[in-house]
DNA sequence: ATGAAAGCGCTAACAG
DNA sequence: CTGTTAGCGCTTTCAT
């Protein structure tokens, strides 16, 4: 069935032209140095042809492919999706496709599939992997290959950016706890070789000092991933810690329902026994119950944000560097309450005020 | 920076061969055409000088671009990722890339996008948009492109479709309610222009009916979207129907989450007042409350098998259309409950038996 | 078994 | 302004 496909020589013997006026007709950069009238008239005959470019046979010529790499370390993980949509949107509505490829979370995989990319002629690469030392970005940047980092920052300034800002994220929260009146606050955090692990680690330790809480070992532990068991575990160790803390943030939402977990397997509950806010605001985190306070990270703007930093790159790949922080905001929810001052203590067993009161 | 890549003709210089020798040498199928020693000396020379084929050039000559295209109706719909997942997966460990387009359930952009991708020289498609009545099915068909549909069915017996047995999940919902002595069950459906939609209402017909179920048109609802607020609506609808209820089955995780919406604006709870059960089984619906009993679907297998079935088409085009149907299976969860005689039936007002007593 | 030559579809020098 | 020519990197006849 399937007729050869039209090229830009069947229109050409068709407009009794030369292929190559065709090209500068079809092609909007050139098309200025064709007579007006027989641009038009190509235009209608590859039209009434239903003609279409082969992006293979002029990118071979051009060394442009319009193909986009985005590498992402785990689809199931509910932040990458929307950012993908972000970034996919963007590049389609600039003539561009996002080759989509999964790491699985794997070093080795990672390696092997941006090489393949890159074999394939991709104008640029957006990379949504976490770890903070990643050999990869070495040789991208080596290669030339335009790149720009999502969800994740890197030491080194002169590689593009975008992420969420962090510190305003870990303010937020905790100025939001401080409102309610809590003063004892702990830190559930992620594994620190992952950027956001780090950063939000890091924004934690300065904002609490300059809140003027008082930050000790016992109140900070970070989680082996950021994940519900390794969050519960996390949770168990701080609850577990003898500082009677009233609230913790986490450094994720599934940090966080893992501290749900640890206090019911401890007979308690959130907010009654503890305050908890998380961080992500991941879809239908709001149905959980209770419903989390967490912080809002823009991951569609984190996506969009990034396709148009590679698109500028890709179009001046001598400009310079840049990083975009987008700002987070707070959702408010049910995971988090006023410390009042009878409820105030956290106490490791439930020897509840009202209980004690009854002796 | 970017030095010039390597090309075949480099790695024929260095080898003292001809260009088309060291062709022969990598691809695998015209390997033995070559002296075992040759081959060896040019791989070495090849792997020694770095090179990687450009697969865009290849592709022009052999008319295959080891690529597919997958079509999304919206990734931000938590049952797509994993389903792309498993399509990516599967495609990137046999050599080919995904293309991801997402339509945002837009026939317009579907349209387009389709066009943009068979431009590109995809080598097959894989759709996962949810319309009944989709023209491009027909445009494909008729371009001989290699087509694949994956999470919805279609009429005609001639395209390649991946879904989950829905009658099954339907039936796993139902003899799980029947069995807890539910006998007046209703169904809340989704919109009949998509395919599940569709499949999962004529299949609660069927299974009701042989079950023994009466099927009354007020016991049904389709709502208007697979949404909680359309889901919340079409439950609200049914419980004020007058028929007294005491479990429903909704076609999706959604509408049934909007299920326990209409009951907390009328004062009743899950199970306590209504069972309810879900279809899907998305990410974290077990953490809402009361945690959803739904039927399971393989997604990551529904990619995977999707991705196989293409990769089978493209190696040989002329092969059958092939349906593979997989088994989805109940995840038992608090939504639903054991009926017992006290508290049959569902009281518009909450009246309930214990307040009964006491009077 | 290997080399020579042609060409996939398109674009970019270079002429005119 | 438009046609001619060459070539992107690779594969595939066709010779030898």
């Amino acid at each position: 069935m399937s007729r050869r496909r039209i090229t830009i020589k069947d229109v050409a013997t068709r407009s009794g032209v030369h292929a190559s006026t065709v090209s500068r007709v079809l092609n909007p950069e050139t098309r200025g140095m064709v007579s007006e009238a027989l641009a038009q008239k190509v235009l209608a005959i590859a039209e009434g042809l239903g003609y279409r470019r082969n992006p293979l046979a002029s990118g071979l010529r051009t060394r442009r492919s319009y193909m986009v790499g985005v590498l992402i370390p785990d689809l199931s993980n509910p932040v990458f999706p929307p950012i993908v949509r972000g970034i996919e949107r963007t590049l389609s509505a600039n003539g561009f496709i996002a080759i989509l490829a999964d790491c699985a979370n794997n070093e080795q995989t990672e390696q092997a599939m941006v090489e393949n990319l890159q074999s394939r002629q991709i104008d640029g690469l957006i990379l949504a992997t976490a770890h903070r030392k990643d050999p990869v970005i070495e040789a991208c940047l080596a290669s030339g290959m335009p790149l720009v980092l999502v969800n994740r920052s890197v030491a080194r300034a002169d590689v593009s950016a975008v992420v969420n800002d962090d510190e305003l994220g870990i303010r937020l929260a905790l100025e939001h706890l401080t409102g309610l009146g809590h003063t004892r606050i702990g830190y559930v955090g992620g594994p620190q070789s992952t950027s956001t692990g780090y950063d939000r680690y890091r924004a934690f330790l300065k904002v609490a000092r300059r809140i003027g809480i008082a930050v000790t070992p016992e109140i900070i532990v970070n989680a082996e991933a950021f994940s519900e068991p390794a969050g519960k575990q996390a949770f168990l160790r701080i609850l577990e810690s003898g500082k009677e803390l009233s609230a913790v943030v986490a450094a994720n939402d599934l940090l966080a329902l893992g501290g749900y977990d640890a206090l019911a397997a401890r007979g308690q509950r959130c907010p009654d026994d503890l305050s908890i806010t998380g961080f992500n605001d991941m879809p239908f985190i709001d149905r959980c119950q209770p419903p989390l306070t967490t912080v809002h990270i823009p991951h569609d703007g984190l996506g969009v944000q990034a396709a148009l930093l590679l698109l500028e790159r890709i179009a001046d790949p001598d400009a310079r560097a840049r990083r975009v922080r987008l700002k987070p905001s707070l959702a408010l929810r049910g995971s988090t309450r006023r410390l009042d001052a009878t409820a105030a203590a956290l106490k490791p067993r439930p020897a509840r005020p009202a209980a004690r009161a009854r002796t």
